[in-house]
DNA sequence: ATCAAGGCTTTTTTT
DNA sequence: AAGCCTTGAT
């Protein structure tokens, strides 16, 4: 195939090896993704059915861009019949076609991390438990990590190491808890993250027709980022796997990073033994990266004890050495970043989207964001609070997700008096202990209170009939109206679309809750005009629960700097790349400094930090920042020490004559006018894009300037311009800054003055 | 049942 | 700093 000639040997070698068990190690920039486009096009090529071929990767949107890249290879809408997706989009779906063999509805809701909590919360309150000892977040991970190695809650309670374990913690009733959470969870039709692999497992494992109807469906498996299954996705895959043994796993054990989801180095090791005849190929050749970046990895990771041998080498340029960069506070630390982003994207706006903001916790996120909008900078925050997880969102698709089964405890509890309809918490309480006793879900007991008896008023009765009511009426409709129509009914007449409006005049945040709610309308919209079938409410809900931002739809404007942690940036490349916050007890993390194998993945993560970064990277720390709202002092990151020093460039800008702190800070809080720069602080939302103020390049200001105008920039101070270039949006200005020399900016960005 | 105020905890990363 | 929970007044 003329296509395979795009791919060096090594690759094409792994692209050609359809049939029969095959690794491939692919280190960091080595051309990965390409090698499973290539190979899955080759398979079709060959005369393997689309149909037949299932490719599970890491984000919804690598399968969604791999498709794309495979259908432009092969041509024809052949690569839309792959199955091709996450594990949890994958089988979650496969679940639901078979959710009648396990007992469920196959509607069943996904409870995220949140319901999941709340759940646990309430279970421990009513078992009159201490939930200083029984901390949802710590029973929450236990019990995930039990489903992920596939221990169910009887099996859990016989197993006597596990016992001896929360008997010494002092937590014995974890068995107990965790039994009670999956009948709950069961009763409400309901199955959190870790049971969409879970339950898979038992599909597979308790009808074998099933299985069998699988395996023949499925006999080209591929697996990317496999360093990062756990052992339930691991056995999915083995066992679908059994019969054509046609299985590709793809990976980097040096980019392992998700161990706290239980993913297990174990299962590379696993597959060697399960498949003795397995051909290996590795991926050594980085295209990504210039050389002193790769070699500054290399220098990093060699620093691990537990990895597989590879040697990363590129014939790219050598580029520049990695700067590292001190700041004093982490304020300063986003004003610096911000600064130099300007800097770097002079004369050239299309250039921000080549920029990322790395990062190890989301919260750090703050500091850059507000810089950021000082100065005018588009940018987006990826993951975080994310857009489905806002509160508006929430109780509106609660309202949905009851629409389509009404047993779902979480989404009741959450809206049942919201909007305020008198259902206050004793209420709720008499109906949890009701459902309890009687073994059945609080709808049931909340639509039929004189057959379970439920201790509440006539007049508490006749709310509750009235929800019940109206839940079951937008659930009738169901099959009638579309998404959007049903949505917007529900949105209407649940009130919340009246609550939000009424708050409109409060201010900007509820402006915004309103918007958002639109937002979401719009793409329920979006969703039911695209097809004519499967278009209902409950087909819009399927995978609501796993999507992320970076899944959302219509991005119309994609020049923006990207910020993220550097979890969501893995398989991610950009020219320029922040790598901020390198400190102690923050990166590496506090909370996985105290054994080697933790420290080893955090170290992974910088790892996989520093080769997103294909031309530089630049690394920053603050000497103090704010941990809980108190000022804490923090040293550089041993990380830094361990890349080879080489391959660094110290620079130290909070010092310095020309350049002082105090200057620094007097030329940014400057007021600044116009658009929605005067509104500092918002949250993210779904366009967090930070918006560019059209009112610049629109009227006033970038029209209006003439060469030789008196100006004042934010940064560079005042200035006359000599020159001008371009038209509307990409008009450009060339001035002459006394202080700083002759720049060129674009109008749009520079948020310029005129004087007089 | 609702609301405001004040106290307390929070300590990673994601499907 | 921010979100969550308890408390006490209405």
């Amino acid at each position: 195939m003329s296509y395979l000639n795009e791919l060096n040997d090594s690759q094409r070698l792994a692209a050609e090896n359809i049939n029969g068990p095959t690794m491939i190690i692919a280190g960091a920039g080595s051309g990965k993704t390409r090698v499973l486009t290539y190979r899955i096009a080759h398979m079709i090529e060959q005369g393997v059915d689309p149909f037949n071929i299932l490719s599970l990767t890491f984000t919804n949107k690598a399968a969604k861009e791999m498709t794309e890249r495979i259908s432009h290879l092969i041509g024809g809408g052949e690569a839309k019949n792959i199955t091709m997706g996450t594990f949890h989009s994958v089988f979650s779906r496969i679940l639901r076609y078979n959710a009648d063999r396990l007992g469920y509805p196959s509607n069943f809701t996904i409870y995220d991390t949140q319901d999941t909590k709340s759940l646990l919360k309430d279970i421990i309150k009513e078992q009159n438990l201490d939930d200083k000892i029984y901390k949802p977040s710590m029973v929450y991970a236990r019990i995930s990590a039990a489903k992920n190695n596939l221990i169910s809650a009887d099996a859990y309670a016989q197993n006597k190491d596990i016992i001896a374990e929360d008997n010494s913690s002092k937590r014995p009733e974890l068995a107990r808890i965790y039994k009670l959470y999956t009948t709950r969870c069961f009763k409400a039709g309901a199955m959190d993250f870790d049971d969409l692999l879970f339950q898979t497992n038992v599909l597979l494992r308790d009808f074998p027709d099933v299985l069998n109807y699988y395996q023949q469906k499925f006999r080209y498996i591929l697996v990317d980022e496999y360093q990062d299954t756990n052992y339930a996705q691991y056995l999915i895959v083995k066992k679908l796997a059994a019969v054509y043994e046609n299985i590709c796993v793809v990976g980097d054990d040096a980019q392992s990073i998700y161990s706290f989801r239980g993913a297990n180095i174990q299962n590379i090791l696993n597959f060697r033994k399960d498949y003795p005849e397995f051909k290996l190929f590795k991926l050594e050749q980085n295209y990504r990266s210039t050389k002193n970046i790769v070699e500054a990895a290399n220098s990093v990771i060699a620093n691990n004890k537990d990895q597989i041998k590879k040697s990363v080498w590129t014939e790219n340029t050598e580029g520049q050495k990695i700067k590292v960069v001190r700041t004093l506070t982490d304020n300063e630390e986003g004003k610096v970043v911000a600064n130099k982003i300007f800097d770097l994207c002079h004369g050239q706006a299309s250039i921000f989207k080549d920029i990322a903001i790395l990062y190890r916790t989301n919260k750090q996120s703050r500091s850059f964001e507000e810089a950021l909008r000082k100065i005018n900078i588009p940018y987006k925050i990826f993951g975080g609070l994310s857009f489905y997880q806002r509160k508006e969102i929430k109780d509106l698709l609660a309202y949905f997700r009851l629409s389509t089964n009404p047993n779902d405890e979480e989404a009741l509890k959450r809206v049942i008096n919201y909007p305020k309809r008198g259902i206050g918490k004793t209420s709720m309480e008499h109906v949890v202990i009701c459902a309890n006793q009687h073994g059945t879900s609080m709808w049931e007991v909340i639509s039929n209170p004189q057959q379970y008896s439920l201790p509440v008023s006539p007049a508490t009765r006749t709310k509750f009939y009235e929800f019940a009511t109206m839940i079951q009426s937008f659930n009738a409709l169901n099959n009638q109206l579309n998404a959007f129509d049903l949505g917007n009914q529900i949105a209407k007449s649940s009130g919340i679309l009246k609550e939000l409006y009424n708050e409109k005049d409060k201010g900007v945040e509820e402006v915004e809750r309103y918007q958002n709610v639109e937002e979401l309308l719009a793409g329920m919209k979006e969703f039911s005009a695209s097809k004519e079938e499967d278009n209902s409410l409950a087909d819009f809900m399927m995978d609501v629960a796993l999507l992320t931002d970076a899944d959302l739809t219509g991005e119309e404007d994609t020049n923006y700097v990207s910020l993220m942690t550097i979890h969501s940036s893995k398989g991610l490349e950009y020219p320029h790349v922040y790598l901020v916050g390198l400190e102690e007890n923050l990166f590496p993390s506090q909370m996985a400094i105290n054994t080697r194998s933790e420290l080893e993945e955090e170290r992974r993560l910088f790892y996989v930090a520093l080769t997103r970064a294909k031309e530089t990277c630049t690394i920053s720390y603050a000497n103090s920042r704010f941990v809980f709202g108190s000022l804490t002092t923090s040293e550089p990151s041993r990380f830094i020490d361990e890349i080879d020093q080489k391959y660094l460039d110290f620079e130290n800008i909070s010092r310095g004559p020309g350049r002082s702190l105090n200057q620094m800070n007097s030329n940014y809080e400057r007021p600044f006018t116009g658009g929605l720069n005067t509104r500092l602080n918002t949250k993210p939302n779904l366009r967090s894009i930070n918006e560019l103020p059209k009112s610049n390049s629109g009227q006033n200001t970038s029209l209006s300037f003439m060469v030789g105008d008196n100006v004042e920039h934010d940064r560079f101070g005042k200035g006359k311009i000599t020159k001008l270039e371009g038209v509307d949006a990409d008009k450009k200005a060339t001035i002459f800054f006394p202080h700083h020399g002759i720049k060129v900016v674009i109008l749009r960005f520079a948020n310029l003055k005129k004087l007089d």
